[in-house]
DNA sequence: ATATATTTTAGACAATTGTAAAAAATATTT
DNA sequence: AAATATTTTTTACAATTGTCTAAAATATAT
């Protein structure tokens, strides 16, 4: 099962970016989407996708002139890992504890109840 | 408002350990509590509480033959901290993404909605 | 084809993390 | 008090992460 290794912050940013756009994924897309928030050079996003390379999040092909990725993780895969982690680290799996401390961090509001209340209903019957 | 910097694993672990006991706290409980999990040699432990006391988790006092250490954060403030943290990180701040994750990942389980069920009418009147 | 611009690769470097050996300080036993 | 055991401090070191400069390769413009 999945076992992946848990990504530092920003290789999952450049992992966003890829899950976020069809494949083949540049460089360029990656820093062109990330423009705002990164202040990246070239080589710095080069050398973060090399990494995801090497831990099998991405293959990478070179098809003459320019060089592509794809990804090799699926999204949802990898949230599952990441919420599966975190909820037993911090919350001993119990969604509860999650949910006290989140509206404790008033981080939840009657919006997000009703959400949830449809959901479980149409999860329900 | 609470600008904690994120913990490593290790630190983490063992302010989980100084949250579950009364302070004063001493590395040999620290040691004890993890015996089982870690094998920490001592240095290991008084160099991760160091640490945690540079990083202003914990003070630490010196009376007479053994030092002790307090810890200075709560464990609820850093629970929220974090919880928001990974929500943002993972989930876009969407609880509704992250109830989704957790019930495709089977970690959501019908004694939990029971539970969470009841939670909301409590809150609700 | 040459000069110029762009992209990629290689190599580097500081900060952080996980871990502990060696040295120093302190306590315990004889 | 001397010998021995334990604890603490200091120092270290390798792996990982975040970021890049310098060098090499490639493409574009003249």
């Amino acid at each position: 099962m999945s076992n992946f290794k848990k990504l530092p912050d920003t290789e999952f940013e450049i992992m966003k970016v890829v899950w976020a756009n069809e494949p083949p994924i540049t460089t360029n897309m990656i820093m062109e989407a990330l423009g705002n928030e990164r202040e990246w050079k070239a080589p710095t996003v080069i050398s973060l996708m090399l990494r995801l390379v090497e831990k099998g999040f991405l293959r990478t092909e070179k098809n003459g002139k320019e060089r592509t990725y794809f990804p090799l993780v699926d999204k949802d895969d990898y949230l599952k890992f990441e919420t599966g982690n975190f909820m037993k680290l911090y919350h001993e799996n119990s969604f509860l504890s999650f949910v006290n401390t989140l509206y404790d961090g008033n981080q939840l509001n009657d919006a997000d109840i009703d959400e949830l209340m449809k959901w479980v209903k149409e999860r329900r019957i």
